[in-house]
DNA sequence: CGTTACCTGAAA
DNA sequence: TTTCAGGTAACG
C-alpha cells in the first residue's frame, strides 16, 4: 500500500500527536502475533507501556517512533496497514487489530487487512533500517549516484528501482510514474539507460515523490493518512492502472504487462525502446 | 537473477 | 471462479 510519499504523509500527520505523549497502554489483539517479527505480544507491551514518545521519523517505508529510552518502535505497513489517530472512544477500525493507548485519551489504532505489517522494538532503529538504499530526495541521490546503479546490470530498471537495498522508498506506482517522466521503459535492462536518461531519471524519481507528498498520497485501494482520510494523488498518475487508456501526452494507449514480477505500465509511444547501438558493419 | 509465499478482499 | 493488489523475504 504505502510508499514514500504516503509513509510520509503519516509521519507528518501522526508527529506532532504523539512526540510528548506517553504510552498508557498497549492492546494487541490475540491474532495478531505474526505482527511482531520477533517479539512475544508480552515483551511488546513490556516495552512500550509507560515509554513516551520522543520522536517520529521516517526511513524509506519505515516508521521510527523514538522512544524515552533511548529504543524505537519501527513499523512497516507492507500492503494495507494503516496507522490512524482516533479519539479512544471511536468505533474500531476495519480489521483493527492493535491499539496505543496514549495519556491524552486518544488511540493510536492499527489495521491490517492482510496481515503483513509488522511492528519491532529495537535498540537502535539501524537494525531494521541499516540496509536500505539511500533516500531518493536526500542530496546523496546525484545522477551520477543513479548512474553508477544503473551500470551493467542487466535487470529491468524498473526492478533495480524497486529493490530498497539500492535507493528506499520507491514503490510501484511511483516507479512507473518516474519511469514515464523521464520516458525510459520499465523492461529496459538497467546498463542500458543512457547518460542522459540516467539523469532525467534521477530529477522524475524526485519530482513524482515530492508530487506524491504534495497531494497527501495515493489512495487507489487502502491507503489512508493518519486522521484515516485518503489522499488524493491517484487523480494525477499518468500511467500507473491506466491501461487500455489514452496517454495524456500522446494520446497512444498505455500498455501493461508484468516487468521485474509486478504489474508494470507505460506508455509505448513516449516511452519508446532504447535505441541499440548501431551494430559495426 | 526470477518465482513463490505470506493473507484477505475486490474486481474481472 | 479466477486474478490481482501499493511489499518484502525466502526460495531455486
Amino acid at each position: 500500500m504505502p510508499e514514500l510519499p504516503e509513509v510520509e504523509t503519516i509521519r507528518r500527520d501522526l508527529e506532532p500527536l504523539v512526540t510528548g505523549r506517553a504510552i498508557a497502554a498497549v492492546e494487541v489483539a490475540p491474532d495478531a502475533i505474526d505482527l511482531l517479527a520477533d517479539m512475544p505480544i508480552e515483551a511488546l507491551r513490556a516495552a512500550l507501556t509507560g515509554r513516551r514518545f520522543v520522536s517520529l521519523g521516517r526511513r524509506g517505508k519505515y516508521l521510527l517512533f523514538g522512544l524515552d529510552d533511548g529504543r524505537a518502535l519501527v513499523v512497516h505497513l507492507r500492503m494495507t496497514g494503516r496507522l490512524v489517530h482516533r479519539a479512544a472512544a471511536a468505533p474500531a477500525l476495519a480489521h483493527e487489530r492493535a491499539r496505543i493507548a496514549l495519556d491524552d485519551g486518544h488511540h493510536l489504532r492499527w489495521s491490517d487487512m492482510r496481515k503483513f505489517g509488522t511492528w519491532a522494538v529495537v535498540d537502535d532503529p539501524a537494525e531494521v533500517v541499516g540496509k536500505l538504499g539511500p533516500e531518493p530526495l536526500d542530496a546523496a541521490f546525484t545522477p551520477a549516484f543513479l548512474r553508477a546503479l544503473l551500470a551493467g546490470r542487466t535487470a529491468p530498471v524498473k526492478a533495480v528501482l524497486l529493490d530498497q537495498r539500492r535507493v528506499a522508498g520507491l514503490g510501484n506506482i511511483y516507479v512507473d510514474e518516474a519511469l514515464f517522466a523521464a520516458r525510459i521503459r520499465p523492461d529496459t535492462p538497467a546498463g542500458e539507460v543512457s547518460r542522459a536518461a540516467a539523469a532525467r531519471l534521477r530529477d522524475a524519481c524526485r519530482e513524482v515523490l515530492e508530487h506524491g507528498i504534495e497531494n497527501r498520497g495515493a489512495s487507489f485501494s487502502d491507503y489512508v493518512d493518519g486522521q484515516g482520510d485518503p489522499g488524493r494523488q491517484h487523480e494525477y498518475v499518468q500511467v500507473f492502472r491506466r491501461h487500455g487508456k489514452p496517454c495524456y501526452a500522446c494520446g497512444a494507449e498505455i500498455a501493461r504487462a508484468v516487468v521485474g514480477g509486478r504489474g508494470t505500465h507505460w506508455c509505448p509511444r513516449c516511452q519508446p525502446k532504447p535505441r541499440r547501438r548501431a551494430a559495426r558493419a
